[in-house]
DNA sequence: TTGACAACCTAACAAATGTTAGGTATATTT
DNA sequence: AAATATACCTAACATTTGTTAGGTTGTCAA
């Protein structure tokens, strides 16, 4: 599967939403009006999303809308790896929100914030509460962060020197790598294009514990 | 809820079906072709449904027809977004060997080349064989593949340009970005350290689809 | 026998909806 | 410099779709 820009991401992610909300798929111009944009090109996103096989849609039909799960065939991955895949109910697996561009104002956690639930097998986070971040934008591509990636976090108020955390920052949530200045603190971009940001008030949301990539 | 007719709870559990189907509810006209009968009969049924408890609906809005569960308790669903997380033993898991260095000589899957099994979700690999490869080396930090991460592979013996494979190097498997050059294979290291590596006798293991990072 | 209900019908309307056509503007890539 | 991709627009068209109005027929209880 090609690689999504943010703004398809966003709105299949508002597809998938309003699908778990109302139990019904939203139509063109429902999709339109939540982004302040016209039906034609909530059609020309849905067109995209369907060449690059993130949605299935059934033409002409209304709300005909399904968000592609990639869990496609099943009949395909029986074939895993033969005797290494089963199927396994004693693996405990946590669900957890994955949360796309957070809303300003919003509680972190809210609907609108969520873009789908992910499952993580429990072996690979320690206690804690934790959440799946959409990350946006480059700024932390030198630490190896990119954009699209999906970062795995355990909310926290406070961090240590050099920790990569998730803070809110200019009304969004961001990936930065922190660092205590005194009684200020300063959020370090991994990206010469960004300057770091001092302030003393920066709101921890939790730190990032991993990250999962999907290449196509 | 009262008793339902006969009819009704065809009409029901077809729309239930189809719902489960398609991914999305049917029209009026729909159900009315399945049943043989006319647009203005369903819509009567569906009033019936409504006024019953058993179906809810919102008025002029296509397709927005849901089955009302009675086993529903609402309180779940808010409570996820406060605990954060839950079991689930529906979620179907795989699991995949991580392969650390992989030695030479031996099969690649080779008991001797595991590391560990570890549980994946099924939601985040699409078909194939896929196994998982701890990366070795700085090669790929440009793309942000570092040291120790995990990556997800899907074993083919092809690949396209610019996909980031797993190849047989020097008695090695090593990821790298593959080009075609003519007849010879060029791979590519994200990290100008590293020249590029042409030959015509590289074998390409398997295609990274897919990344997992620690941190501590 | 009257009245409520269920289960259908035809015909039609207005609104909702997917879709197309033909743009503009701005990037990025070749 | 040209080509491609993204992200929007207005305007219009043809269906699709929910809905209403006004029927018919049969069943069942009061």
């Amino acid at each position: 599967m090609k690689r999504l820009t943010t703004k398809q991401r966003e709105i299949l992610a508002y597809i998938a939403r309003f699908m778990r909300k109302t139990g019904y798929p939203p139509t063109v111009r429902e999709i339109g009006k939540h982004f302040g944009i016209a039906a034609s090109s909530v059609f020309d996103h849905l067109k995209a999303l369907e060449a690059k096989g993130a949605l299935k849609k059934t033409e002409g039909k209304s709300r005909s809308l399904v968000v592609a799960k990639n869990t496609e065939d099943p009949e395909k991955r029986t074939a895993l790896l033969g005797s290494t895949f089963r199927d396994d109910d004693t693996v405990k697996t946590i669900q957890i929100p994955l949360l796309g561009r957070v809303a300003a104002g919003l509680p972190m956690l809210a609907e609108e914030n969520i873009e789908e639930m992910v499952t993580l097998p429990r072996q690979w986070v320690r206690a804690g509460k934790i959440f799946a971040l959409r990350v946006q934008g480059d700024s932390m591509t030198g630490d190896g962060i990119y954009d699209g990636d999906c970062a795995i976090v355990r909310m926290q108020s406070e961090a240590d020197n050099g920790d990569i955390v998730v803070a809110m920052l200019e009304d969004e949530a961001t990936v930065k790598r922190f660092y205590k200045r005194g009684r200020s603190i300063c959020l370090h971009a991994a990206n010469e294009k960004y300057e770091d940001i001092i302030s003393r008030n920066v709101k921890i949301l939790g730190k990032v514990v991993g990250l999962f990539r999907n290449y196509a």
